[in-house]
RNA sequence: GUGCCUGUAGCUCAAUGGCAGAGCGCGUCACUGUGGAUGACGAUGUUGUGGGUUCGAAACCCAUCAGGCACCCCA
């Protein structure tokens, strides 16, 4: 066997089942969106390497990124996520957009880590973004979305679920605890690995942090404080306008919810499988009030959230959610060529029933008959027409139905209706 | 960057040191103007690659490449 040129590691490729499932994704995406009245937009796949400097993680740009210097000694990125674009785009109309601003985009990103489940190189991100305004109640209409969409692909607060916290709330416990800001990134970094650590090396870890045993306490007892939130206005307010919206099942608070980027300000959110199987955060976002200013603008406040196609992919399939024979076949007529004689008229018949509105698909070459039929019934063809020697003498089409089997013959003038009330049946 | 696992026909996998196989798929025919179903026949291949051990290697050892999974991090 010759060896097919590899494809490069961490992409997929999107053959037409595939990508029948993407553009479902996609256009469910697109319909909940725009129920809330989101515009669809897009920012360009590069970038500069300056526009991820000020705010993305570091391990993200400096590790994770695509970076190459292009022909003009410009160093480029192929951008990793969404948000530093849009805050570009923000920043460089902010005297002529329409506040509040609703954005939404579907669209590729890339990072470099090493591929696992769940993970790929090359992957595609929804995101959704309202910018101008800084109350809590855009931050639960925004997180609204989110739930509207696990609802309308039929996931349940059973099997999904949106934890949500509050950098801010949390700021105040850090002040209360006299835990210095400077340290607060690896205090944040130590809560969120509560979960994945033994107990003994999480005090470990918090001793050589520079906590001291009664902070430890003190934040044992916060993390395991399941109305904490309550002592919070912004997270009171959020969460009572998404009980307003009936959605309310689907969000928790959850104290441990930092997030890695450096961005958030704000409300936080990342969405998990409830069960478990699935070991990685289906969506991750929250606000950020500082963005536009660190890529030049005005400040300009935002919230949004970017879900990625892999883990959402992974936990519709576990529950079954992804439809099936999205596969569509666009023609539901084929066009046999019975010899080389009748091929141009076969062609002609084709591009008749095109012109009148039809999808149609013409065999390319005079082969046998079998193979010709076996093909319109491998590609879902619904009706199958034969032009040969006599029909052109007597200006016939022998029409037949791929459901039921039947074939007709019909006059050259009434094919037209003959098809069409066959797909129709 | 660290660790573990796996590479055999187009696909999914057998063959535990002794003749490389099955199912699915594919091709031809039964059916020379008609698909699906059935049956018959047929082709599958440098066992990822390179070396070593052995009378003998798909299997054991080493190297290498590729893929998967888990860390890390994150969508």
């Amino acid at each position: 066997m010759k060896k097919v040129v590899p494809s490069v590691k961490g992409t997929r490729d999107f053959y037409p089942e595939q990508m029948a499932t993407r553009i479902w994704l996609y256009n469910t995406m697109r319909e909940v969106a725009e129920s809330f009245g989101y515009q669809e937009y897009e920012a360009p796949l590069l970038e500069s390497l300056e526009l991820y400097a000020a705010k993305s993680g570091e391990e993200l740009v400096k590790e994770q990124s695509y970076v190459f210097t292009d022909r003009g000694g410009s160093e480029i990125t192929l951008r990793p996520e969404l948000t530093p674009s849009l805050a570009r785009m923000i920043a460089q109309k902010q005297n002529e957009l329409n506040f509040p601003v609703r954005w939404w985009s579907f669209g590729p990103f890339w990072r470099y880590e090493r591929p696992q489940k769940g993970r790929t190189r090359e992957f595609f991100q929804w995101n959704v973004d309202m910018l101008g305004v800084r109350s809590p109640e855009s931050d639960a209409e925004n997180a609204a979305v989110l739930a509207t969409f696990f609802q309308r692909v039929g996931l349940t607060p059973q099997q999904v679920i949106i934890k949500i916290n509050n950098r801010r709330l949390m700021d105040d416990r850090f002040n209360a605890l006299d835990i210095p800001v400077e340290r607060r990134p690896s205090v944040s970094s130590w809560i969120d690995r509560r979960d994945k650590m033994s107990p003994e090396s999480w005090m470990e870890f918090g001793k050589d942090i520079g906590l001291s045993p009664e902070q430890i306490t003190k934040m044992k007892e916060m993390l395991a404080d399941r109305e904490l939130w309550m002592q919070s206005t912004e997270l009171t307010r959020f969460f009572a306008v998404v009980d307003a919206l009936g959605l309310r099942q689907f969000f928790e608070f959850e104290p441990s919810i930092v997030r890695g980027l450096l961005y958030y300000t704000g409300t936080v959110f990342e969405a998990w499988e409830v069960g478990g199987d699935i070991k990685r955060s289906i969506l991750g976002g929250g606000r950020y009030d500082n963005l536009t200013r660190d890529v030049g603008g005005d400040p300009i406040p935002g919230v949004g959230f970017a879900m990625g196609d892999v883990v959402i992919g992974l936990i519709l399939e576990k529950y079954g959610l992804l439809p099936k024979d999205l596969t569509i076949n666009p023609a539901p007529v084929l066009v046999t060529v019975f010899n080389e004689e009748c091929l141009l008229e076969s062609f002609k018949l084709a591009s008749e029933l095109r012109r009148a509105g039809l999808n149609v698909v013409c065999y390319p070459e005079a082969v046998k008959l079998p193979k010709q039929f076996k093909y319109a019934d491998r590609i879902g063809a619904k009706v199958t027409l034969v032009l040969g020697p006599e029909e052109v003498e007597k200006g016939l089409v022998a029409v037949k139905n791929l459901v039921n089997g039947e074939q007709v013959s019909a006059r050259r003038e009434t094919i037209l209706d003959t098809v069409r009330n066959m797909i129709h049946a």
